[in-house]
RNA sequence: GCGGGUGUAGCUCAGUUGGUUAGAGCGCCGGCCUGUCACGCCGGAGGUCGCGGGUUCAAGUCCCGUCACUCGCGCCA
């Protein structure tokens, strides 16, 4: 017999009655009726029932551990009688008697409850990890992080794509996130720097003529964390030469499609090809670049209703060209109580207000004071703009959208949540393309990239010397899934000529970019491939699929949001023995 | 760097307009219990109310400061 185990706790069946089994596991859950114990006995694969009788081997032992302790028991399996059946378990059919008990590690008082799920503070789970990795919920999380990337994985090599490795020390780059850097002992005074992105790598590749690259890769960003980012993390990074972006649309979109089916328990999953959503109509429509198209409200531009209108307020901010006033339907929502709320949220939001006309019974020109300002007729085309009715309301946001337009997005937002018109049952896929290649900053008033600088300009060269900078598109592309960003990828600049022009019109010199870029640039002088890929967050993807709000759920060692890890107690103090290796002298800020 | 929230027993929480000895559930320890599966019943231990200062006859409660965690903003091409 094996020195542990014959079979796991969750394997055992009615079919199996009568059998001498050995388990291994921990115990979940001790019920002592004095002349008789249960116990739920727990491993990976789940729950098996064990029943000791007073006098046999192990009873006494058993009576005095504590939940957690880990045990092997020798023992026969015994059918149920049927009003003991425990259909909730799928080992409910069975329980074992159990004749010995070996003690392989007795429990200490736990800190941190296995069982059950409530919510504990993050800073005792993530001390108590080992702990907080056996809960039901946290321990199915990473299992499935596991099976997505395993089907990630076969899907790509079934795609025709190699996987890769690729540099973790590597060198800083000056565009991008702050760098975490990694002092070299050979080198006195000089860093390597963790890969924010395997972005130059596997260009290089391309270069090389691997023509599909991908891989698992992880990635290091010194920012401040969030819910749903942390410093390290995961992605899918994908690169393709001879493509355009359609082409990378169709050998990725099989791949997401069929992972989010694979582990969607019952949603649908937006079939391929995903709708493509042009970026400025996605802020047009949605006020965000990253569209939760579950929520069903497309706002309108319904500016003309109002020019020159009985409503002064709109009427004057549109004898401004940049102006605009943008609506938001909302289905449903024709009460003034609805309309009320929704006014004093958008006060609490730190607006203005939230201008509004709602549609009731026998007063067809609408209702509250918009309406009654511009009168009946307008009010009637906005609702036939809108496609609204009786019942329904109209929420408006005026002034420049550029300074309104994330504030009409999460109204949007509000509006679809508090009417209920969201679904959950769906992801929601769409490529938001056609981003512009640079966006003026408003603090220096001078021209930067926008996303991406190594993606290729629509147009080309003649675009970048004949257009307005502000005007241009790049081939540059994010997916989102329910509101969520999931990845965003670009088809390169392969040709220097037009790198450098690209980058001249962003401020660098030639100088500076031959030097920071001195390798890629390098090579794409020896025949490089056109070439694009993505990269969609492995994190993210598991955080959809486990339907998890922060990232710490779906990572097994996770940092918190300090950037520390309480369990390996990391960032810490080294030796001074170790930072002279490294030709380092500390020089902490003085606190206070 | 900035703003919001939280902090009371090992864990989750309650604690009234400031008022006597700060409570409950789970867990823990002891006792009883042969069909439970959130087992049940009886008893017990366990508290610097995050920390420091202040107001007050009196502070878990009010004020100021500070620390920790968390959510968001900045940041994240």
């Amino acid at each position: 017999m094996h020195a542990y185990r014959t079979h796991t706790c969750g394997a055992l069946r009615a079919a199996d009655t009568g059998k001498t089994v050995r388990l291994s596991g921990w115990i979940h859950r001790k019920r002592d009726h004095g002349g008789l114990i249960f116990v739920d006995l727990r491993d990976n694969y789940g729950l098996t029932q064990l029943v000791l009788h007073p006098g046999s081997a192990g009873f006494a032992t058993v009576e005095h551990l504590r939940a957690e302790s880990v045990i092997r028991v020798d023992g026969e399996v015994v059918a149920r009688s049927p009003e003991t059946v425990n259909p909730n378990l799928p080992t409910g059919e069975i329980e074992v008697r159990v004749k010995e008990v070996g003690v392989l590690s007795a429990a200490s008082e736990l800190p941190l409850p296995v069982f059950g799920e409530p919510d504990y503070p993050e800073d005792i789970r993530l001390k108590n990890r080992h702990l907080d990795l056996r809960r039901d919920t946290l321990h199915r999380n990473i299992v499935l992080r596991s099976q997505v990337i395993q089907s990630i994985r076969r899907r790509m090599i079934e795609q025709g794509f190699l996987e890769f490795q690729t540099p973790i020390l590597t060198a800083s780059s000056p565009e991008g996130a702050r760098d975490y850097l990694v002092p070299s002992r050979l080198h006195p005074g000089k860093f390597y720097a963790l890969p924010q992105a395997p972005q130059q790598f596997k260009q290089l590749l391309m270069v090389a003529g691997f023509d599909r690259y991908f891989q698992i890769a992880p990635c290091f960003r010194d920012e401040d964390l969030r819910a749903d980012r942390s410093l390290e993390f995961y992605q899918l990074d994908v690169e393709m030469s001879f493509v355009t972006q359609e082409d990378v649309f169709a050998a990725i979109e099989p791949v997401l499609h069929g992972v989010f089916e694979e582990f969607a328990q019952g949603k649908t999953v937006t079939p391929y090809p995903f709708p493509r959503l042009p970026f400025r109509e996605s802020i047009a429509k949605y006020g965000t670049d990253k569209p939760d198209l579950r929520n069903p409200l497309v706002m309108a531009d319904v500016s003309e209703h109002f020019r020159g209108g009985g409503f002064g307020l709109f009427a004057r901010m549109l004898e401004d060209s940049k102006n605009a006033i943008w609506a938001i339907p909302a289905p449903g929502g024709g009460s003034r109580a609805f309309a009320d709320r929704m006014n004093s949220w958008a006060q609490a939001e730190g607006q203005p207000g939230l201008g509004y006309i709602f549609w009731r019974d026998g007063e067809e020109g609408g209702a509250g004071p918009i309406a009654r300002n511009i009168g009946a007729e307008r009010a009637e085309a906005i609702r036939n703009q809108l496609g609204l009715k009786v019942g329904d309301a109209a929420f408006f946001v005026g002034g420049d959208p550029k300074a309104f337009y994330k504030f009409a997005g999460v109204a949007r937002t509000k509006v679809g949540t508090e009417l209920d018109l969201v679904a959950d049952d769906r992801f929601d896929f769409v490529w938001i393309v056609d981003f512009p290649m640079y966006e003026l900053n408003e603090e220096t008033n001078h021209v930067d990239f926008s996303h991406n600088p190594f993606s290729m300009p629509q147009g080309g060269l003649e675009a970048l010397n004949a257009r307005d900078p502000l005007e241009i598109l790049a081939y540059q592309y994010d997916i989102v899934v329910n509101g969520v960003e999931l990845c965003s990828g670009a088809i390169r600049n392969h040709r220097p000529d037009i790198m450098l022009r690209a980058f001249e019109i962003a401020g660098y010199s030639r100088e500076s970019v031959e030097h920071d870029f001195a390798g890629m640039l390098n090579a794409f002088r020896y025949g490089a491939p056109p070439h694009g890929g993505l990269a969609p967050g492995i994190d993210r993807i598991v955080m959809l699929l486990a339907g998890e709000q922060n990232i710490r759920e779906v990572i097994a060692f996770p940092l918190n949001q300090q950037g520390q890890d309480l369990l390996m107690n990391a960032p810490s103090e080294v030796p001074e023995r170790q930072l002279k290796e490294l030709h380092i002298r500390l020089a902490p800020p003085i606190k206070g």
